[in-house]
DNA sequence: CTGAAAGCGCTTACAG
DNA sequence: CTGAAAGCGCTTACAG
């Protein structure tokens, strides 16, 4: 790896000025520039990262934990960070928190260590305390996925509870009146969240809550499979459902085709978070919309304002869930 | 930020012993190890990764290029990735190429800026001369998706050319002579290697190639759909389509439903990949499974063993396709 | 506009 | 087993 000096040598300039031209802080005369630009060209020389970093205090990086890489739902919001870092060439450091508040703080105190110049944390097994706590240290913390008051401005969130009435409440508007719901993962708070939604919908209607109409998941196609099975082994009549995901309702989708149900005709079924195959299924999914990869955009975006290397523009911080009617919800008056 | 200083003060030690302690390179009197552990604990000491990287040269991360992070088949990689990294306690630096040269080199060079200790590259534009290239300088670089001879043992591939070869002749063996094929973006090898098996396999059972019956596309939902809405338009007849990858097959899925045609009575429908929603199509879809986490696992062991984090164990590094029957292929004879 | 020098916070021979 | 010192490769006041 060629140095710095190497390049001072040869531009015959000392290293400040390499340093110069290379950073733009000062101006530096013209001839200057071009010699010390034909070295750097001519010995392929690329700054030091570490040194960089080790003076100016900056890694050009930031982090990110999210909960899980692999899943379509949280990628799609890990997509839309990395496009506005990559338009400012900065770049990420992401670590997934697998919902498990050791790994979720293990993966942000290896972020700090590393001198992430700014943290966007998804987290789902840590308190708000711990978010509050490192939101004072140094580096600037972006919170998604939920609504911290003292952190209000840098929480980029959209309200489940109102998400999970509005699917509810579209089913009830459909003439519904026995709605099961197959929760996600109560750990997590959008599940809980969604499910209080469900409640208070159906408290609203004046149709009473029955907790035999609800089986707690685990946000995965084959915990929508084993709920829907349990949820037919329980013998309680519904005709309708609300999955606290997409990929849920695969799996319930798929449960019930196996037990000859139709989906609608036989029960209707909504899903969360409008998953790209959402819409590829059979029947394609009614569901309720998460816009990710803006979320993750309004993420980044905050990320970059709060560490100085974006003007505050105006960022929305608090995204409203949307229903998207396809074809899985039928009125019970129309079969 | 507390640094070595105030630590070794605090221990009455040296700075040096401060950091044998931590790093646990030579023997430490056990007292003055416990003097020294308070400290860092009392003072939540966290050595500054600029400092350490520049005077070992390491990160402690992996630099990760990926075509798309948030497309279900790329992440499935990076997730066999993480899994064997962080049990090492690395950290991961992703990229996204987005399949342009320049935005792949554009990454992979600033990985190497950052001192990645190692570089695991799914590239789609960059030629195999690019890696050959990196693959000479200090960083070890594995390659996931292409065999390139000069680099053979740090290449983590599958045979796409025997994945094509094997969905085509399973229709054939289902009775199937006029078999289309939606094929993916042709830039990307995955796309042209598939097409290839595709070809080999009719020639092999003695059936004509018509250009007409291929379409390409671009490995989108959305682009299976428009090929499907144009094989259909150009009027060949056919009985079967093999699909570059899932997510072009859930696209003709949904195309064929549209225009009233069933699958598989009407016409049989294989994918590519078995990504996690394909046995959630109606029909479960039949398709050609890549084991994407465990390709990224054995990419992550390799580079572990190049950068001796690991001792060179057997790692398997050519994949095989394997078929998986569902439910979207049926014989001609059945209907 | 440019250079010499200090310093960022560590690790690692070198002595003892 | 431990300490003093050099050095990793940069950037940034400080002078001129």
């Amino acid at each position: 790896m060629t140095t710095i000096k190497e390049v001072s040598r040869r531009a015959k300039v000392s290293m400040a000025t390499v340093s110069r031209v290379l950073n733009n802080t000062v101006p530096v005369a013209e001839e200057t520039r071009l010699r010390v630009l034909e070295a750097v060209e001519a010995l392929n020389y690329k700054p030091n990262a570490f040194a960089r970093g080790l003076v100016t205090n900056r890694s050009g990086g930031i982090g990110v934990v999210i909960n899980e890489i692999s899943s379509p739902f949280y990628s799609g919001i890990v997509r839309g960070i990395e496009e506005v870092a990559e338009a400012k060439g900065l770049h990420l450091l992401v670590s997934s928190g697998h919902a498990q508040a050791s790994l979720e703080r293990r993966a942000v105190e290896s972020l700090k260590q590393r001198r992430a110049d700014a943290l966007i944390l998804q987290l789902e097994a840590l308190p708000d305390d711990d978010l509050v706590r490192w939101a004072q240290g140094d580096t600037p913390v972006i919170v998604v996925g939920r609504l911290i008051p003292e952190l209000a401005g840098r929480c980029v969130y959209l309200d489940n509870v109102a998400g999970g009435y509005l699917a509810t409440k579209h089913l009830i508007e459909h003439g519904h009146r026995q709605i099961a719901h197959l929760a996600g993962w109560l750990a997590i708070k959008d599940a809980r969240d969604r499910l209080e939604g469900y409640k208070r919908a159906l408290d609203d209607a004046g149709l009473p809550f029955d907790e035999r109409l609800v089986i707690a998941g685990n946000f995965t196609e084959e915990g929508g499979q084993r709920g829907a099975e349990e949820l037919l082994a329980r013998g309680r009549p519904f005709t309708a459902i609300v999955a606290s995901n997409d990929q849920m309702a695969a799996g319930a989708l798929h449960t019930f085709r196996a037990h000859g149900l139709r989906v609608p005709e036989d029960v209707s079924l909504i899903g969360y978070d409008d998953v790209l195959f959402a819409r590829y299924l059979f029947p394609a999914l009614t569901t309720i919309r998460q816009p990710l990869a803006e979320m993750g955009r309004a993420a980044a975006r905050l990320a970059l304002a709060a560490l100085g290397a974006e003007k505050p523009k105006e960022v929305t911080t608090r995204f409203d869930p949307v229903l998207v009617a396809r074809d899985s919800v039928i009125s019970t008056a129309d079969p």
